[in-house]
DNA sequence: CGCTAGGTTCAAGTATGCTTGAAGCAAGAT
DNA sequence: ATCTTGCTTCAAGCATACTTGAACCTAGCG
């Protein structure tokens, strides 16, 4: 998590939902340092959310499917309500106020 | 989005996922100091993905349904693949290598 | 080979966010 | 009113992450 907290690292997951891209076809859509945007490639890739394909002089990214798959899967084991699920708004069992306040 | 980037934030929801809970009880299974807690809890108070009600002296918090749709909402209209979602792969169109390495 | 273009990495400064301790506020108990 | 409990807020220190500039590496070209 964390990876898709910054608005550069989202702008990125946004042009390469759209298919894979070279850096220098990122930096056309995004106008951004060179430096700042391979750093930013650099935190997706280890976040697995990313994946790099050096083709002769250019580096090719796209989504990783299997990295995006482990994301939900963790938030959803962490207890996060992913879209299309229930929100529990109900009351949990309470011990610091045990029969106190009865409704 | 960032709200759930931290791991005690994203232990306050799994705690909050099973439903409601007053402070106190959070902080009965989240062995964190009181001030952390609610410094957390505004921030994912702040995120509109938490709501507090007050009741007496105890004040509970349950997740926001609303809040979390508008999370998944703006993750999908930034291009984020969400569960369930495709995730494109393929080419896109390249601008600054036209047709120099065609396949 | 030397040279250039596309990307990456390194080291620095700055900003942002987390953590801690003390003070403050509201509501019930005495 | 005074005290205590539950929780919040403030100010300061510390850690982390972002940004910038320079050096570096690889692939292709002369």
């Amino acid at each position: 998590m964390g990876a898709l907290a910054d608005p550069l690292r989202l702008a990125i997951v946004g042009v390469l939902s759209r298919g894979e891209h070279c850096v220098c076809d990122i930096r056309a859509e995004l106008p951004v340092a060179e430096n700042l945007l391979s750093y930013h490639l650099r935190v997706l890739r280890e976040a697995k959310l990313l994946t790099a394909t050096r083709q002769g002089r250019w580096v090719y990214y796209r989504l990783d499917p299997d990295g995006f798959a482990a994301l939900w899967a963790a938030l959803a084991a962490a207890g996060v309500p992913l879209p299309g699920e229930a929100v529990a708004t109900g009351r949990a069992g309470r011990s610091c106020a045990e029969g106190e306040v009865a409704p």
